[in-house]
DNA sequence: CTATTGACGGAGA
DNA sequence: TTCTCCGCCAATA
């Protein structure tokens, strides 16, 4: 939770933390996911001083689809992200998070295996 | 306290 | 489609 103790860079880098390899996220929904629906500008404000390896900041790239640097480009195609142009193709390599259950017990009917969707 | 800055986003031209 | 403006937020000076 976006607790008023957990200064804003902590709860950015822990959002930062969940995208998997092979994914992106934009600064707009770090942000949202932080906590701060408006506050894309000032995520990259906090990736800026990104120097802990644990955290995947080449995967949060503009709304546009476009990384900030043009280095993390490479490191996002070595991790299987397609590009379309200069910007990562967003329609199949966007991150869908998984939000937190609200009602634990439910959701996932009888014994339904979780499918793999594939990105259009 | 106000002003500036910045790995941003989006509406318009 | 690309480029400019302007709003938004947090950190600094």
């Amino acid at each position: 939770m976006a607790s008023m103790s957990d200064a804003w860079p902590r709860r950015v880098y822990a959002v930062v933390r969940q995208i998997p390899p092979g994914r992106v996220a934009s600064y707009g929904l770090v942000g949202l996911l932080a906590g701060r629906p408006l506050a894309a500008r000032a995520v990259g404000n906090v990736l800026r001083h990104c120097d802990d390896p644990l955290v995947p900041c080449h995967r949060v790239v503009r709304a546009t689809g476009e990384p900030a640097f043009p280095n993390h480009r490479i490191r996002l195609r070595r991790e299987g992200v397609g590009f379309i142009g200069r910007r990562v193709d967003l329609a199949r390599y966007l991150w869908s998070p998984r939000l937190p259950r609200l009602t634990p017990g439910e959701g996932r009917g009888a014994g339904q295996a979780r499918r793999a969707v594939r990105r259009r």
